[in-house]
DNA sequence: TTGAAAGCGCTAACAG
DNA sequence: CTGTTAGCGCTTTCAA
């Protein structure tokens, strides 16, 4: 539908050169006299010559974009994240193609294919509930790609993620300090990786400080706002637990959702530490204490690993490096001691 | 760096077919017999080709893909626009490319040129403060698009937006119900059409009901939490407004986090009206009273016309369609009467 | 320093 | 129903 730009043909017959001149011109491969120069250069303005993506492409084997796998681009965590990434892209001459697996192992899969069918230079992927599969695939295909927000454990690739165990660890710390010991977790997608993580910090600030683990306070609000909601009820109504620890930003919103139509008041009835500092956590009707992990570095530097891999020659591929992004604990005000029982 | 794949050639030696056999039984454009459909769908299986994009693209002139052009990525309204396209995209089997504009009239221009070198066949743009000479731009170029969420007045095209000033309106006029006299008007770059018509529907509401229009209570908070907060704060301490509106989601933010910081009582001492009915909205300290604008059905709306549009043959160019989406107001507990002074 | 020409992977027109 | 072939726009040898 489009109508046809000017190709390179064009550009060089009214140079009055060759095309592999004006290839070199706009390209600067080889030297181009003064001259010559100028007249590709006046053609060039003149035509509104745009090289074509797909002839270059074909060529060169190179597409000169990159793509990204996210789980749930409505989460604003995940928007921080790109925007980490879109600078490298931009400072690269790159686009990014962001795709929404929803955590679904087909769709990423399917994604996948469709992003080597289509010659992406590398990949940045959040792994899924079988994001190990992908990820083997990916080697075994020969993409540049690296893992992000979610590792991939015992898994020789480039990887860029926080310190679940440790942040959710320091989550329960707080929450045991103020004096609970009934306390909920809140989860997302169990296959997923990071919330075993997450689960497995809460479990082992729990035993380091004497707590019995009980998985009855387990639930599963599977990332999505009403899921934790109907979850968060049943914490409610069917335990005894005075706090919670909602493991990702939509989880936390769901549960905040139920005190409020339960008409439960954080932080004196209940307790909730979320994860993931996003701007409106403050204005919540109990402003958050959360788990910030810093999306925005994440993103920086996974775009830098990959760059790295996908610009490294054939010969000296890079040694596959992990960096861990440090997490931080931001007490707000939807903590404090439970109800009926001092804070020691 | 990627290893190559198999081409259409290999799968041709393989099957001992023609490579134009292979092109058939992968598109399905002439008939293939029984037989040769199945060497060839087992050479397909071996040897896992995947036909080229750049090929395919180079050759038809078509790249299966489309961009979109969006001011502002994090913020979540932009996000559920983006789901409604995705939705049509996947439809088409076409991928989607999401560029930030960052409302620059500058990158704007970039992207698009970038778009068109990469031969997207459609583009999705949310207009910044030049769109108008970006559409014009579009149309000169002959590029399929569609404008969305923000008008190009009397200008033709497809394009699909919410009724502002109608939104504005009836805001302001659930305000003055409430007994507001005093009403400021928090608003986004003044260039841009939706911000203007937002006004617009203000200023109407205002004259409607016999109040005077104070452009004193008119302040620019640029789309942006941390401006909005400023901006508020001087609305607070500098004017006797007794009610805001806001006019998108994350100035709402700023100035509902402005209250908090002077520990300004909402809705008892001042109330706040919002654009935008985001997850989060109802979580706030007070539950935001919104305009929703419904960015889903956007969304959906202007994929299927872009698509009419890239699909029409070249003989039956569509005609441009205007679609107003309709938006309706949420009262939550943001909005009061004002202080020292009984409502009507 | 420049040009001619091959060919990347694919589709479509043409020939059988 | 199938095969042969030209050529999309570009980069990159190879020759001059």
């Amino acid at each position: 539908v489009a109508k046809r730009g000017a190709t390179i043909k064009d550009v060089a017959r009214l140079a009055g050169v060759s095309i592999a001149t004006v290839s070199n011109v706009v390209n600067g491969k080889r030297p181009v006299s003064e001259e010559l120069r100028e007249r590709v250069q006046r053609a060039i303005q003149q035509l509104k010559y745009r090289p074509s993506a797909a002839g270059r492409a074909l060529r060169t084997g190179r597409s000169q974009s990159i793509g990204v796998l996210l789980p749930d681009p409505r989460n604003q965590f995940f928007q921080v994240l790109v925007q980490g990434l879109e600078e490298q892209a931009e400072l690269h001459d790159n686009n990014m193609w962001c795709c929404n697996t929803k955590d679904d192992p087909s769709r990423e899969r399917e994604y996948i294919e469709l992003m080597i069918a289509r010659g992406v230079d590398g990949i940045i992927m959040v792994p899924g509930p079988e994001g190990r599969d992908s990820g083997r695939y990916l080697v075994e295909e020969g993409v540049p790609f690296v893992v992000v927000v979610r590792q991939i454990e015992r898994f020789e690739a480039d990887q860029v993620f926080g310190d679940s165990i440790g942040g959710s660890y320091n989550a329960i710390v707080h929450l045991v300090n103020l004096g609970h010991r009934r306390i909920g977790f809140l989860t997302g997608f169990r296959g997923i990786q990071t919330f075993k993580e997450r689960l497995f910090g809460y479990q082992k600030a729990l035993q380091d400080h004497g707590i019995l683990f009980d998985p009855g306070l387990v639930v599963d609000g599977y990332s999505d706002v009403e899921e934790s909601r109907e979850a968060m009820r049943y914490l409610l109504k069917e335990t005894d637990a005075t706090a919670v620890l909602a493991s990702n930003y939509p989880m936390a919103v769901g549960a905040l959702r139920c005190l409020r139509d339960e008409n439960v008041n954080c932080p004196d009835e209940f307790s909730i530490i979320g994860f993931d500092d996003l701007p409106c956590a403050m204005l919540f009707s109990c402003p958050l204490t959360v788990i910030d992990e810093n999306p925005l570095d994440m993103g920086r530097i996974a775009g830098q690993l990959l760059y790295r891999r996908i610009e490294a020659t054939d010969l000296i591929e890079p040694e596959p490096q992990s960096v861990v992004i440090p997490s931080e604990l931001i007490v707000r005000s939807s903590t404090a001691g439970p109800p009926h029982r001092s804070a020691d």
